[in-house]
DNA sequence: ACACGATCCTGACTGC
DNA sequence: TGCAGTCAGGATCGTG
């Protein structure tokens, strides 16, 4: 469910209440999500441990302790509820982290996910980019987008696949996913089926431009609710209203009135204009 | 090596 | 009302 922004929003709200905040107790309700949970690790060496400092890569949020990283992926429908005491347990609620915060308040913060697509993980030591998880992710598209430009360029030379897909390859390119590749698509005035290798270095430069700064305003408007993403204090996103293909079959395109079509690739659904992108 | 579809899972919604 | 079918912010795996 959480693409990049939604991530960054989410670690955005914890930072205050979790950074020097002390873990005293997790409880799992199940072993497992798409894999076995990682509940030794977070027994011997995550719970009494001091968070120091939360970040995100990719999808995956990081909580990093004196000597280690604990690693989470929401999946499709995953997510964090903060709540302030301990209460009966919503359904699909996974697991549960006790902290304590500096100022000496207990804190729950629940995990729930339906579909159970997320992931938990957790590495010895700091260097998190070696981790399974992590080691064959791809550029941050926050970064220069001369550098992402440049990147995806020569990497889609010999790549017969379509645009959209290829942007949803986390391996070359972390964090877009299937609203904020349509959207970037859009502003760049791309086609989604454009073969990837027939764009050149200007098209990439573009596109990766657009993809910072459609990612950037959705970060700034506290992400995209369509359907059940929320902050983990309950407020929802508000980038949804400034969305301009996804979602909108049928409707007017907001540059030139002919209505939005809507394909699939690769098993998903794909918006674009058939007029303002080439 | 690459490109695609199937797959994991539950819930919400559609149409008959 | 009920039931089948489809779809959903993801990413991995097996196959051709």
């Amino acid at each position: 469910m959480p693409e990049l922004p939604e991530v960054e929003c989410l670690v955005n709200a914890l930072r205050p209440l979790l950074e020097g905040a002390q873990i005293t107790k997790i409880k799992f309700y199940r072993n497992d999500l798409r894999e076995p949970l990682p509940i030794k690790e977070f027994a011997k060496y995550l719970e009494g441990q001091t968070l120091l400092t939360l970040d995100r890569r990719g999808k995956y949020m990081l909580w990093e302790t004196k000597n280690d990283v604990a690693l989470f992926h929401l999946g499709m429908s995953g997510r964090f509820n903060l709540e302030q005491k301990s209460q009966p347990l919503k359904t699909h609620t996974h697991v549960v982290f006790s902290v304590k915060s500096q100022d000496q308040k207990n804190y729950y913060l629940h995990y729930v996910d339906p579909r159970r697509f997320g992931r938990m993980g957790f590495h010895l030591g700091h260097d998190v980019s070696r981790h399974k998880f992590i080691e064959k992710l791809g550029l941050e598209p926050l970064e220069s987008s001369q550098k992402v430009g440049k990147y995806l360029f020569e990497s889609s030379r010999r790549c017969r696949q379509p645009i959209k897909t290829f942007l949803m390859n986390s391996h070359r390119l972390v964090g877009v996913g299937n609203i904020y590749a349509s959207e970037a698509l859009f502003r760049a005035k791309i086609s989604p089926f454009r073969d990837s290798s027939s764009l050149d270095n200007s098209d990439f430069l573009r596109l990766s431009r657009e993809i910072k700064t459609t990612l950037q305003a959705a970060i700034k408007a506290g992400g995209t609710t369509l359907r059940d993403y929320v902050h983990p204090e309950g407020q929802q996103g508000q980038f949804q209203i400034s969305l301009k293909v996804y979602g909108r079959e049928g409707k007017p395109c907001v540059e030139c009135q002919k209505l939005v079509t809507s394909a699939r690739q690769g098993g998903r659904s794909t918006f674009y204009c058939q007029q303002c992108q080439n």
